[in-house]
DNA sequence: AATAACAAGTTGCATATACAACTTTTTGTA
DNA sequence: TACAAAAAGTTGTATATGCAACTTGTTATT
């Protein structure tokens, strides 16, 4: 008898929404296979693309992200050629990579809805609500 | 003009998700830190101190963990002398390791309970329901 | 018991992430 | 302007995690 947490349950709040993410990243990394990108780098790729320019140290606060670790996926985007070399004067996009920014948002979109769909309205109503009293107001 | 997600926002399910699970682990990491594990170490330890001969298989589908992964975080718990070495005939606490699960389950139990509090009751159902939909019965 | 199929576990390789310590850049002020 | 303080960025080191491929162990069927 495997004592899964019910809903009345105590269960750890740190340690399910590591599943929850392990789950929901699964899903997105699948559908951004093809591009040969993970959900982590499409996402900085698609907020670079709105906001060109952008510090590594912005992006951070904005995701909670440790400088150290954003300093390391920046590195990996610009490895692979989306960006441009001037990492320290602000990220910008190459050609290359707002190609593939718009191909990410494509796909985010479609998949996003659809996962919105398949939770209903008040699952996700139950995760924003949730997030309103985590997150710093930005 | 920064855009972070507004509660009305199509916000990314993946992305919010990692976002918390970043944000409540670092917090709960803090608090194992005087015992010098990290919340996923104490877990594991606190979930085999419950069921002694437990599976990797079975932890990682209840946690929904990749069973390579799992070979890997079970592989720590043993370097730091906290497993028996029957690893393949299921997993069980070391004395020093049954000793470090109880002092990890003191922490927890009172840090889940003041993160409980601090988010209140519509947060924590917010995400109850939320995970409802999303994980699997077990 | 033999073996084929399946389950469990491991290893190679890669990304995502954190903390500490360090370097570089920017900024505010004397 | 010069310089001290703060902010931004990087690197060393470690954990957490996934996928693919492989090995080992278990089970069902003949």
């Amino acid at each position: 008898m495997i004592p899964e947490q019910t809903p009345t349950d105590n269960y750890c709040i740190a340690g399910r929404l590591r599943m929850l993410a392990r789950v929901v990243t699964g899903r997105y990394n699948d559908a951004f296979a093809s591009e040969g990108v993970t959900l982590a780098q499409a996402g900085l790729l698609m907020r670079i693309f709105a906001q060109p320019g952008i510090r590594q140290a912005q992006l951070a606060k904005l995701l909670q992200i440790e400088k150290s670790a954003m300093s390391r996926d920046v590195q990996l985007l610009q490895r692979n050629g989306w960006l441009t070399d001037n990492r320290r004067n602000g990220l910008f996009l190459t050609e290359e990579g707002r190609l593939l920014a718009k191909r990410c948002h494509k796909i985010w979109k479609v998949l996003n809805q659809a996962v919105r769909v398949e939770l209903g309205e008040d699952a996700v109503n139950g995760l924003t609500i949730f997030s309103e009293k985590l997150l710093p107001k930005q």
